[in-house]
DNA sequence: AAGTCACTCAACCGCAGGACG
DNA sequence: GCGTCCTGCGGTTGAGTGACT
């Protein structure tokens, strides 16, 4: 049972505000001050959702916001930004006085995304585009692209971007010919870690082509400048990737709960910097580790590496 | 001039988390 | 601990508008 709505859709209005309502909004806000949402559109006599109220002061009406275009100065911070965290619009825009998560995250998605997919930069990873292919053909372990997900990569030697014209990114069409079961158990599901920074951006593939749902052995690589690329079946250092999957719905027990290290049912292999995480994959499976703690440790590590890189960021 | 298409951006939606009783 | 309310957030939608045919 979700949540009941916040007011009667059926009797506020919606749409454009006018110049009316945004008075409204602005002689109330002058004298009782922001907050209290649910109860602005009564007392100021609006028609409309408190959430919607909010909404208008907070992406329009507000008198320190700019309504200029986007110097390059600001779109060179939102580029730089959004290839350290993503797409946490609301950090970004905090980055950027006078701009809304709204304005930040349009001027992305109309403006700043096509120029980098022109310039043959992939929008998600802000990696040359020929690069992303390129470590998804190594990754994957698949150099021929006949394979069904890798068609789309074939690319027109004079067009650079006819891959990007059929989707926003490598990344999408990556993720677009898998379908959820695909990626479980046949494709590369490949992670951009998003608090790192291009110097620093880790780029991680798991590749399931042979899970043990499918009754053999997988595999798992990753990427990074502070972990090199490693190909399936060729790390260094075991890693015990099926404690992620125990609480894993989807797998029966019995297939999750594959040992690895001595075990010689399992080549997947991790290779990573963090000395923590190489101990906990050598040799032995720490079924209590989740990928999560995984994710988080690693985070603890990039922390630990580049303090100043991600001081600016509110987590 | 009229129709179509592509683009922009304001606004909406649903979800999550925190505060509070 | 639980339910409710409020707020913040990111993804998505659709009206408005200009460019193009």
């Amino acid at each position: 049972m979700g949540r009941p709505p916040c007011c009667d859709k059926s009797n506020v209005k919606k749409g454009l505000w006018t110049a009316e309502e945004d008075a409204k909004i602005l002689a109330y806000v002058a004298i009782h001050g922001v907050g209290n949402w649910s109860l602005i559109p009564k007392k100021a006599g609006l028609n409309r959702c408190g959430k919607s109220c909010r909404l208008r002061w907070t992406n329009y009406l507000r008198p320190d916001l700019k309504h200029d275009s986007f110097s390059p100065q600001e779109e060179e911070l939102i580029i730089q930004c959004h290839r350290i965290i993503g797409s946490r619009w609301s950090s970004i825009a905090r980055k950027l006085p006078g701009r809304t998560d709204n304005d930040v995250k349009n001027h992305w998605n109309t403006k700043l995304k096509k120029r980098l997919v022109k310039m043959g930069i992939d929008p998600v990873t802000h990696k040359p585009v020929s690069q992303v292919l390129t470590e998804f053909r190594n990754i994957s372990g698949h150099g021929n692209s006949s394979e069904p997900f890798l068609r789309n990569f074939k690319t027109e030697p004079s067009n650079n971007n006819s891959i990007l014209t059929q989707s926003n990114s490598a990344w999408e069409i990556i993720r677009n010919n898998t379908t959820s079961h695909e990626s479980y158990h046949n494709s590369p599901m490949i992670f951009t870690n998003p608090t790192s920074s291009s110097e620093f951006q880790t780029t991680t593939a798991f590749h399931f082509s042979n899970h043990p749902l499918n009754g053999t052995t997988s595999s798992c690589s990753s990427s990074s400048s502070s972990a090199s690329i490693t190909q399936p079946n060729q790390g260094a250092q075991v890693f015990c990737w099926s404690d992620y999957l125990l609480s894993d719905p989807v797998l029966p027990l019995s297939s999750q709960t594959q040992v690895v290290g001595s075990s010689a049912t399992s080549n997947l292999t991790f290779e990573c910097s963090s000395q923590k995480t190489a101990s906990k994959a050598s040799g032995t499976c720490h079924s209590a580790s989740s990928f999560v703690d995984e994710i988080l440790d690693k985070d603890q590590e990039m922390l630990s590496q580049f303090p100043q890189l991600l001081n600016d960021f509110d987590y």
